[in-house]
DNA sequence: GATAATCCCTCCAGTCCCTGTAGGTTCAAG
DNA sequence: CTTGAACCTACAGGGACTGGAGGGATTATC
């Protein structure tokens, strides 16, 4: 049996964080000590443990909660989790080359400075020069 | 003479998004008609434009904040510029690790799965085994 | 068994970065 | 001059947390 601080722990969340989960219905409600306190057991850690892992991964609590449907549900084809891991792909490749065009920009914002000059210093004209070129009208994601 | 929706389209910015910026003090209060229409120049469009594409590139608007005070007064040195680049290319390849590693899990999902068959699908598996391994007790991002 | 440190509880407000809605006004085209 | 799109303000909501106040529970130590 697992205090609340033990699984946040163990998992990596704040403890107001799993509180929140279980608010929104992420998490059941757990087992409480007669002093009111929550108890978790194998069970809470590996949800938590899922959540946690898809977030890390880029899935919003939404995509998760379809994906524990589909776990608490497993007499249902797998189709629906294959076609919500293919939208994400989608939105992790994009972000990842949105993320290595910005990891080349900053390095040569970088490199471009550092003469603790103002006449040299680009930064910013590289930012808002190239401000147009990208804009893609892409959300920013969130 | 731009109109808030031209400056919008110009930027890929949501109107309210421009108004939202000019509420917090990071775009101007712009000119405006005697309808009391705002009304925006190229000076506009260029900060606004630095400021969508630092969001695109992931800077904070804190940091963008930051940017733009430096570039209003250009007699600092851009030593803070730099560091607040260097600062941000860290989160940045951060980022990417992170997607990297989980646009692997997610093309091992989909490869595995795509049998249509539950007894196959181990799309729930693969997020829950791994969980553990992969918690490194860092934000999650945002 | 008392005490102190640490953890836990609820409730609520705040953060960040927008996004949407309601109800009304202005502008440009036909 | 009328229509319809675009604009205005003001405010609420949303996603995913995060932090604080004020108080109770548990555990380790003396």
């Amino acid at each position: 049996m697992l205090t609340i601080g033990t699984l946040a722990k163990r998992t990596g969340t704040k403890v107001q964080t799993i509180r929140y989960y279980e608010t929104i219905g992420l998490m059941p409600e757990p087992e409480r000590t007669e002093g009111g306190q929550r108890r978790y057991g194998q069970a809470e850690l590996d949800r938590l443990s899922f959540v946690r892992h898809g977030r890390q991964l880029g899935f919003s609590l939404e995509a998760i909660r379809d994906l524990l449907d589909l776990a608490d549900n497993p007499a249902q084809s797998c189709a629906d989790a294959d076609s919500i891991a293919r939208q994400q792909l989608k939105q992790v490749e994009d972000r990842i080359d949105r993320l290595v065009a910005l990891r080349l920009e900053l390095k040569r914002m970088i490199s471009e400075c550092g003469h603790d000059s103002v006449a040299q210093c680009r930064v910013l004209e590289v930012l808002r020069d190239h401000a147009e070129c990208l804009t893609d009208h892409n959300s920013i994601g969130g």
